[in-house]
DNA sequence: CTGTTAGCGCTTTCAC
DNA sequence: GTGAAAGCGCTAACAG
């Protein structure tokens, strides 16, 4: 691609290059637009005088006429956490693939979610929104419900309701970390230290850690079931609950990374060593379970996917291709680091 | 807000308020942008009439017709990390406060950046664009200079170019940092890892370092100023080297929070205690640095703020009220871990 | 103060 | 195949 500046001096208008091919602007869009009914030879012409002018749709002129943005919107949501710019990558991609921008508005002290998501599908903004909520509220409900526009929502409980959503599959990540720490490790004494109550999430891994031990004969222990709230904090309470029972586990499945982590500084505090003394695994694979000693063995969620399939799903929408109402589940991997050890059979 | 299905139903249009009230689409167009020449009474009738058909402009309308977007870019590097997000937000508060629309594009395996600035820049899409990236080439710099939008630059350095430009003040944070070390803990053999030489955070992190010993009348040793890049391998590589020498320092700066992790998982390998062997403090305040035991003692940057600094500084320039180039340097802040311990006078 | 009117640049009928 | 012309919804002179 060659820089210059022509680049920038008013790019030229479809009048332009009507004038230049000596031919209507009609003829020009048409063209442009590969709509047929050009003659091959003058569609040529104008395509190389196009080219010729750097011509540039003016987007806003296309918009008022199509009544269509060509702009997606994403909505953040107002929790922290580091994997948004991960997600963003994935919805921009695919809407680069298709010739689209994305619009990011954020939830923050001066505006409420609600606030962000109206404001966005007014005003003939965008052609569609992916949203990225913990919990549907009513309101929000009757405002998808009453939407104009498709909506995809990334990480709600899929209520039945009509909408899309995209979710990670935390039920088969927890099914399947703990049905290797079974089999593969050999243990057999698994708590779980649960992530908060009313997060979806929290649940299916915890449902998912359930099945495991049921499906390969463990009775699970009221001791290794702990309450926890995705903080670091609270993996340090959990973690030292769990080493002052009498009997205690011989792995925790924190259902986080976060709390997983708090467990390492309540084990080393305790002069204890992962793994031998004691097991520790995550979920979510955050960029940190690879920088801690021993590395953290996790559930490793393919984020940016997560993303790029709200995208793609959100265009087949848009593009009326959708055949039904999606509720995709983002299927999970296993990450083995050093905090996991074979127990010798006993 | 009161929220209602009426909201998306096809919003009106200044013609249909204009019927109602009884007044040309012009007189409405004033009142609603609040031109004044308009009748306090009409006004507030064309005010109501607007309420209550729960008006909202048609934004491609009034960019076609005001030749402007109300829309500023972010380009996301290709460079991955937690930080984005933070800026992201940074740029979208500042935005909102402006009453205009973020759009981001990334920079991905089909596409450079260099394209993602020229698709962001033409077509009137955008009215200013906030760039990020880590050196600026020439091609870059002679779109730049080309452009007719304004452009603000995040961490580029500062080449006395006629571009805005935000970064962090590497300088004062390591020199600080350094200082503290030796006011507050009575440290005096204070190694530093460096980060890549061609990278100009690094270089100014360093030259901090040398100007905080020096001003403490500490002479710098060659043994204690180790290369490195950036990486948690680095880290462990310079931190090996370090430990490996007949002469040890005392404390160990590494220049990115990331290598100092490396040191972390070295020392302990070497079954060595910080902070009682040997100190460890980073730069960045990466949200592991909290939960790493003993926390990290680090430079903090404050993210966001770069974000809406950046974001400020670019709606001067599109507002016209930019009294020449900024080079905005944002201050950073030290937080105290417990990586660190006070050095008995010896 | 208010109305008329001419665009902004593009798409899209409807004729020819 | 191609052109003329009517908008899309809004802004901004220009008259009055």
């Amino acid at each position: 691609m060659t820089v210059n500046v022509y680049i920038f001096s008013m790019s030229a208008t479809i009048k332009e290059i009507a004038e230049q091919a000596k031919v209507s602007i009609a003829t020009v869009s048409r063209a442009l637009n590969n709509l047929g009914n050009v003659k091959e030879e003058t569609k040529k012409l104008i395509l190389n005088i196009a080219e010729e002018l750097k011509y540039n749709s003016n987007i806003a002129a296309r918009r008022l006429a199509k009544q269509q943005a060509k702009i997606i919107g994403f909505v953040l949501p107002e929790i922290e956490g580091e994997f948004f710019t991960d997600i963003i990558k994935g919805i921009e991609k695919e809407a680069y693939a298709q010739s689209y921008h994305v619009i990011v508005v954020g939830s923050h002290s001066e505006r409420n979610i609600v606030e962000s998501i109206l404001n966005f599908m007014k005003r003939s903004l965008i052609d569609g929104v992916i949203l990225m909520i913990p919990s549907l509220s009513e309101q929000i409900k009757d405002i998808i419900s009453a939407s104009k526009i498709p909506v995809v929502i990334i990480n709600g409980k899929n209520e039945a309701n009509a909408v899309d959503t995209v979710s990670i599959d935390n039920y088969q990540g927890s099914y399947s970390i703990v049905n290797f720490l079974i089999k593969n490790y050999h243990y057999k004494k698994i708590a779980i230290i649960e992530g908060p109550s009313n997060n979806n999430d929290a649940l299916e891994r915890f449902e998912g850690y359930m099945a495991a031990l049921k499906d390969n004969g463990i009775k699970p222990k009221d001791d290794w079931m702990i309450d926890g709230d995705f903080t670091s904090k609270g993996g340090e309470l959990a973690c030292s609950r769990l080493l002052s029972l009498l009997k205690k586990p011989e792995v925790i499945f924190a259902s986080n990374d976060v709390m997983a982590l708090g467990c390492y500084k309540v084990i080393n505090a305790h002069g204890l060593k992962i793994p031998d003394n004691i097991g520790v695994v995550g979920f979510d694979h955050i960029s940190l379970a690879d920088l801690v000693s021993p590395h953290l063995t996790t559930v490793h969620v393919p984020i940016e996917e997560i993303g790029q399939e709200a995208a793609r799903i959100l265009f087949e929408r848009i593009n009326g291709t959708a055949k039904g109402v999606s509720h995709l589940k983002i299927s999970t991997g296993i990450i083995v680091g050093d905090s996991c050890k074979i127990q010798e059979a006993n």
